[in-house]
DNA sequence: TATTGACCTAAAGTTAGGTTCATGCACTAT
DNA sequence: ATAGTGCATGAACCTAACTTTAGGTCAATA
């Protein structure tokens, strides 16, 4: 099965001008073309687009994603390059979930002080409370500061 | 207890012109200088600090936290909008978790797949098995088409 | 045959979120 | 007094990841 890149960008929720990009950015490394020019994507490169945006969603850059692929071309010579990578983005995305689940505590607190408040029609914030207001074991787990 | 602009960046690990950028666009409603026009960090403002990080973290833009420093500045006839903003974002974030765990199935499988080529020396790619192989599940789950 | 729609290109433009630069002021230590 | 340190400013610069624009090809349809 192949398909045209309007297929592909309807299949993948992507704009046109995205994949003819990453196709420039050297992503696409297995896509071919037609004897008129025309870009055709095989399951193989349709694969290559779904790694892609796990990749781009893991926080890589396209200019690292597209080293992986070259990787990928040059076969077993490259396999400890791109398993070390892997895990790699693996510890980056891990630590990633946990930095987005100390900010969701501290932002489900702001969703209850505002639901209070809305109650109330007021913010009655306790004494010695600043504008920004969050109670200290919320400060303590979202710490900027070590 | 009040602060310099360097000792904020200390604490926070962000640069100075980080700050000196947040307070221009309007980020640090509550900062205040000394008579020589020193910026001088309370602890109000600190705190609006960790709240921006978090929002900042959130996927939140610069133009829409200002929005939302504004709100606070304009007292108990914003709660509703600010009530509303926080509800949205944390929609946003719960989101964006899932799509990063989403995200490291595929890599915690590619993690184990590049351990097994390593001990292997190769990567003994099953028949009809594309360059950038995932198997069936996985592909299920990072669906991008719909 | 003419038009339409989907594709192509290179190059310029856009946006967010900073960072760097050149210059200058105020305080402290030598 | 002078040198150093930390702060200030506006303006220019930077980068990543696209997007837009202007112009062109090509195959199928009215």
């Amino acid at each position: 099965m192949e398909y045209t890149i309007g297929e592909v960008s309807a299949k993948f929720h992507l704009p046109i001008s995205t994949l003819r990009y990453y196709d420039k950015q050297g992503l696409l490394l297995t896509l071919k073309r037609d004897r008129s020019g025309v870009r055709r994507f095989s399951e193989e490169t349709i694969e290559a687009l779904r790694l892609i945006e796990c990749l781009k969603k893991s926080g890589m850059q396209i200019k690292d994603i597209k080293e992986f692929m070259l990787w990928c071309q040059e076969g077993n010579k490259t396999i400890s390059k791109r398993k070390q990578m892997f895990f790699r983005q693996r510890s980056h995305i891990q630590n990633e979930i946990l930095e987005l689940q100390k900010a969701l505590q501290l932002i489900q607190y702001k969703c209850w002080y505002y639901e209070e408040a809305e109650k109330d029609g007021n913010e009655k914030r306790v004494k010695n409370m600043t504008l920004y207001e969050m109670p200290d074991d919320i400060k303590k787990i979202y710490q900027s500061s070590h």
